[in-house]
DNA sequence: AGGCGCAATGTAATCGGTTGCATTCAGGTT
DNA sequence: AACCTGAATGCAACCGATTACATTGCGCCT
């Protein structure tokens, strides 16, 4: 039967010399003569021969696998920062895998933080449980991160970044400011709250109720935060808002147009995120960028450095956001 | 040194038992006594034993993983396919691993394909060399697919839907009809361009040239086109334009609103895909709808059948695409 | 001529589970 | 009492590559 896949002995046969010279064309070329790399290369085309990861691996006890765990797939924010850290990891050697937390089991999850499974993780969802996570492989968190879990973090100053959205509107001459939070519990959801709180506080404006608005990140919350709105005491209700991610803002401000209202004439909106998308609708949505594909990268060499070996300082990055003014928000009439 | 990963002797020998009980125990239980498993359980949890997934691979001769290479995780188009399949395949006791193929290499890809990476592959982008993905493990093809390669394709009629788009802007009274196609090349482009130009002859419409409007599916690639047909003639220049993806529909209509053009009054559009998005944009998209997670889903379920060995009857399977009209399509005026 | 060193290659142990086959033993049968 | 059966467990080969160490042989030095 010469349907089985040919291993590395078979090889070895046919061109005459043993299965360790032959792992060393494979892996370490210059230490074979050139006519015996001529033969044994001409052999492995003849059979067809492909290494066995698995066998590899065991020996090696490596997997030249990193492993991406993001919480959500379908939030187009996670590509591009996936996209920073495939631009690091793949010249460095390593292949990216990236697994869904939502569509695995919990089970599922800690296996992938087995050396037998990757080399390392890169953890982009904070709501796994800490205790899984620690003592496996080298792990960095990236924009998220699970409270408790001692691995460096590369991220943005989400309360900073917020208090950046309350203080352009402020400016604008607004005084009802609201916010439109993610769901309760998540790490970003809490900063960035606490951080519009703050901010509001610091200039003596009124401070909205979590709970008036609390929300999930997605387009739908988006659009039943206007409901609520709009349904709203016309004298009392924000005359701004500040949303805390640019899926729900591009929700609200979808249903409030469809209402017969204009943005920002009748409500200013900032997001949260700057996904490519918000700056081609109408209006251009004005936002809080994250600069995704540099933590994408900082997170993968922060990583790469951990498997090297180097001693990280093991602090928390902050990378700077930006606020980006396009026409979704207007002076107070 | 007792910071080694302890293996199955160590619990073997600390429950007292050989190391073929200590892995019945853990794949296969019911064939132990009770009292052999409590003791087996008792001493992995002492040791915090966990199973080396490599050395199981390899005597397996299976790694229990599923990978899907998709072109561009940034297009959300994507992450529902991918729930889809998730929602197949992690059931079934499988696990999805994600791979953007813009990241890494031809030589990368083509070791995804290898039976000691993964048990099967789910192919989304039709862009990949057919050489290097036959004759290695099963393959499903999803959405895209790869000219030449013969592995089972689930994917929508992509000309008849294209035709879907050309008939209700026609019916709305428009006669001269675009179309702005994705890139050269690429399978659905073409099928796409194709549908339109068969629509179009048949009834007796003038047809497009494809280089007037040809573009890459991105955002970006709508905006420009916005261009182009803001310059173009306003007597001869299409009332009505089809798009090959949602994506440059937006970034169209973005444009000609900046430029104080109204979607449907001045021209109508038709989009393609029906992502979450473009339901919530002002005006909300007309558009084709893919049965995204029965794409997945389906993919997955007949990979699954091939890896049970089950003989496939290897035909293309066409599901129904919808037309949704929402707002950006008008009758001509 | 004898000895040394280096380059090229082979030998065999090893990575850590899995599993076919052998063994043991308790309980039941004739 | 001899024998059979089946459940529970152990023994050891095996999956396929890697690599420390041993071996071979050639050229060069003294």
């Amino acid at each position: 039967m010469k349907q089985d896949r040919p291993k590395i002995s078979d090889v070895a046969r046919i061109a005459g010399v043993s299965t360790a010279t032959v792992s060393r064309v494979i892996s370490n070329p210059g230490m074979v003569s050139e006519d015996t790399r001529a033969t044994v290369q001409a052999a492995i085309a003849e059979t067809g021969y492909r290494l066995n990861h698995a066998a590899r691996n065991l020996r090696h006890q490596r997997t030249g696998g990193i492993v991406a765990l993001v919480p959500n797939l379908s939030n187009p924010f996670f590509a591009q920062i996936l996209s920073g850290i495939a631009s690091v990891l793949v010249p460095a050697g390593y292949n990216l895998l990236v697994a869904d937390t939502h569509s695995a089991g919990a089970e599922m999850l800690l296996d992938y933080a087995e050396p037998s499974r990757a080399d390392g993780l890169i953890v982009l969802d904070g709501a796994l449980p800490a205790a899984g996570l620690s003592g496996r492989v080298p792990v960095v968190q990236a924009c998220e991160w699970v409270p408790g879990l001692l691995a460096p973090r590369v991220k943005i100053d989400n309360a900073a970044a917020a208090a950046l959205a309350v203080a352009h509107l402020a400016d604008l001459g607004h005084r009802r400011i609201g916010h439109v939070a993610g769901p309760r519990g998540n790490v970003l959801s809490e900063a960035r709250f606490k951080g519009t709180v703050e901010a509001l506080r610091a200039r003596g404006l009124p401070c909205p109720d979590q709970a008036d608005y609390a929300a999930d990140f997605s387009l739908e919350a988006g659009r039943a935060a206007a409901d609520r709105w709009l349904a709203a005491d016309t004298a009392t209700r924000p005359t701004a808002l500040s949303f805390a991610s640019d899926a729900m803002a591009c929700g609200f401000i979808g249903e409030v147009q469809r209402h017969g209202l204009v943005v920002p004439r009748d409500v200013s909106v900032v997001g949260f995120d700057d996904i490519e998308l918000i700056a081609h609708i109408s209006p251009p949505l004005t936002t809080i960028r994250q600069p995704r594909a540099a933590l994408g990268r900082l997170a993968a060499e922060r990583l790469l450095a951990r498997l090297r070996g180097e001693n990280d300082p093991g602090d928390d990055m902050l990378l700077p956001v930006e606020l980006v003014i396009r026409a979704s928000t207007a002076p107070l009439v």
